[in-house]
DNA sequence: GGGATTTGACCAAA
DNA sequence: TTTGGTCAAATCCC
């Protein structure tokens, strides 16, 4: 079994422990405490499973030291001060060592780093007809003009990737002129604050309510609303048709097709992404709470699940 | 002045 | 050797 296997089994412990955590705290009446730890927990959880991921697409990867241990820290609970993060999906040196905070002179060109084209890593492509924000702020850090494309391609990574060490990429090509086409690759997951804004709504105080959002992992774990009835909710709407489903986008994730559906505008209780090897399902009998996750949510977001 | 963008150079995989 | 991905100085913009 290689190192990135068991890191990723130690990961995937992690994540269940924290599930219950916050099963616990959702069953349980909140206070405002409660909302502190249920955000800390859901940051938590995103954070494991992006992790999970990372170290499953590099399982060929056999440095330990690619990891810094507060990966494997239970103190998380303080995200500012986690050093800068030194994962890497292809193995590069990372730029944010220490001794590279300080850029050396031009002139030392061969203090620069290593830059191993990127393999098979963690990818999700998305084809769309305009440039679309995807509710993160990136940086553009490159442009390179492709062999037989005919426009340039983009690079560029989250804007947090100094301060908060976020590894997350994307590369924007224009396909075609007219109509307009452009492709959007991204790699990599957001380990930013950022990635709070899909999650956010199950804990803000604005919009949290009696009526639960159940996340859905698979076909057998379901989360109960926070009287520790089963929604009923939950087992009407599992018979929607798909057919009541728009699909709103392709997504090719790493290499192998999966859709994404969202309710019709007359079933807003519902989004399910349906993906190769497991189900997630965001549940709210809430009307506006979803329409809410809809506007706001970036469907990649949610991919990091 | 600080952050974002541009662009030529650098580097390693193919 | 070619090509794609990244770096980092120069430049732009608010």
């Amino acid at each position: 079994m290689s190192w990135n296997t068991k890191k990723a089994i130690e990961e995937l412990v992690r994540g269940k422990e924290l599930t219950k955590q916050l099963r616990d705290l959702l069953t349980k009446s909140l206070t405002d405490d409660g909302f502190v730890n249920s955000e800390d927990l859901v940051l938590k959880i995103c954070d494991t499973f992006a992790n999970t991921l990372s170290l499953l697409t590099n399982s060929n990867t056999t440095t330990p030291t690619a990891v810094p241990d507060y990966y494997y820290n239970d103190d998380l609970n303080d995200f500012s001060q986690k050093p800068t993060i030194n994962i890497t999906s292809d193995g590069r040196k990372s730029e944010d060592s220490g001794d590279s905070i300080k850029s050396p002179p031009s002139t030392h060109r061969d203090r620069r780093g290593s830059y191993k084209r990127r393999k098979c890593v963690d990818s999700r492509k998305k084809i769309t007809s305009a440039l679309v924000d995807d509710g993160y702020a990136w940086r553009k850090y490159g442009q390179k003009q492709i062999l037989n494309a005919n426009h340039p391609r983009s690079y560029f990574r989250c804007t947090h990737k100094t301060d908060q060490g976020c590894q997350a990429t994307k590369q924007v090509q224009k396909l075609e002129d007219d109509p307009p086409k452009y492709e959007t690759i991204y790699y990599g997951h957001h380990t930013c604050k950022n990635m709070l804004k899909p999650c956010h709504f199950m804990v803000d105080d604005s919009t949290y309510n009696d009526s639960s959002i159940l996340l859905s992992f698979a076909n057998n774990s379901t989360l109960t609303n926070k009287q520790g009835n089963d929604n009923p909710f939950f087992s009407s709407v599992k018979q929607e048709s798909k057919e009541d489903y728009k699909q709103i986008s392709e997504i090719t994730y790493n290499g192998s097709s999966s859709s994404e559906y969202l309710l019709s505008p007359h079933h807003h209780q519902l989004s399910t992404f349906d993906l190769s090897s497991a189900d997630m399902t965001v549940l709210s009998p809430d009307h506006d709470v979803l329409s809410d996750v809809v506007d706001s949510v970036d469907l990649d977001d949610l991919l990091q699940f």
